[in-house]
DNA sequence: AGCCGTCTGTGACTTAGTCACATTCTCGTG
DNA sequence: CACGAGAATGTGACTAAGTCACAGACGGCT
């Protein structure tokens, strides 16, 4: 690395050297490939992720159906919380982690997590920071899933799930995990929003054409 | 109080005795009555709440259609992290925390608790493990609601919010908020189980006259 | 060209939520 | 005690969403 991780951090950057010292020594930068497990019910996690590079997709899946629904995105400069909630306490998740894209993190030791939150204030904030974010996503999701309409939801995922060329490349399948709905519901969605003319369809990417329209329907009461 | 609050903690039991002195110094134990509203979207938490005695409700109000939903219930002993979340980040959330019952807790200043974060290492056990918890519920209520039957949930509600008595002395609008149902389809749900003979219906109460079916149910896949 | 696995389409049906009311109960007041 | 207001519950008709059991259709590979 040209870079020292721990200047990423704006909250470690104050940090006393013998406190970065002892961080920097004590964790291990890992490398993950796109779609690898991180975390996965009934594992229990031995480190602290701190995700450098790349995206984890954190999703739950239904015990009984098979379906799933993504929870929330751990981007770069934020941690894994999953992992840490099971470090510190003896909960047990349902949810799963999943690499979106090649993965670059930290991973710090549980003795070297709990020396961190107890030395750093900075350490602190990013770590409390990220579970009311994570806190906020949660219930962010409760919020759509039960009061929301399906078809306002899903033109808010393409949208959010939009790359630069105004493409989703997703499979109805893909887009139903998204939304915890089921792939023949989320099919018939977007056959609706072809018919408008609002999106091209083909196979696994979904073109948006009137993004205005969707948006409007997104915002919709 | 005869017994200082305190000691209700196992986790600050083992503090210093100069640290407790501080802690017991700069909180204020405060007392609401039934219904009162602890916090609500838009108002900022100015301080760190650990409940003593009774239990708080926190839910969350759809801003459309003016449901509701239960997330949790914060009992005895442990800490209103939505506050605490507030105070450590600058997260808005939606929900709501009211008390079910008449509640005793400690107020400890936004200063009071980063200082008892950075002394503790109990306190911020006390802390995590709470954080940890309202995760697990948070999920919990994202897996009933995305992939679960509603008699399946309807039945567990039944059964967890039952008396000694064996009766839930609620209406079905209370128990369509619990579920983030509809008042109309919980009373349609609650007829059927009274057809079949396992329950009674009164106004403003529900009596389990067949527990046991309601549990397998409610177990049910 | 043919094959296989993934992806998508479809109809029939069940479950859940919405809307607009009608009815019934409870309790305090005249 | 009757009565009226508010709360709680009941109902039917309709829409939205999920389930099930398939039937194609496409894409890449040999």
């Amino acid at each position: 690395m040209t870079e020292p991780w721990i200047d990423r951090f704006p909250q470690l950057a104050a940090l006393p050297a013998e406190d970065r010292r002892l961080l920097t020594a004590r964790a291990a930068e890992v490398s993950l490939p796109a779609g690898a497990t991180i975390f996965a019910p009934g594992v229990a996690a031995e480190s602290f992720l701190l995700v450098l590079d790349g995206t984890v997709r954190v999703q739950q899946v239904s015990p009984s159906s098979g379906r799933e629904i993504v929870l929330y995105r751990v981007a770069g400069g934020e941690t894994c919380i999953m992992t840490t909630a099971c470090l510190l306490s003896d909960e047990r998740y349902a949810a799963e982690g999943i690499a979106e894209t090649e993965v670059t993190a930290v991973a710090i030791p549980k003795a070297a997590f709990e020396d961190a939150v107890a030395r750093s204030a900075g350490f602190r904030r990013l770590v409390f920071a990220d579970y009311a974010q994570r806190i906020s996503d949660l219930m962010h999701v409760v919020e759509e899933i039960a009061f929301e309409r399906l078809d306002k939801r899903l033109a808010q995922r393409l949208l959010d799930l939009a790359g630069a060329d105004g493409a989703v490349l997703a499979t109805h399948q893909d887009l139903a995990a998204e939304l915890g709905s089921a792939r023949e519901v989320v099919g018939r969605q977007l056959k609706e929003l072809e018919r408008r003319g609002w999106v091209g369809l083909a196979r696994g990417r979904i073109e948006l054409k009137e993004p205005g329209r969707l948006r409007t329907l997104a915002r919709a009461d």
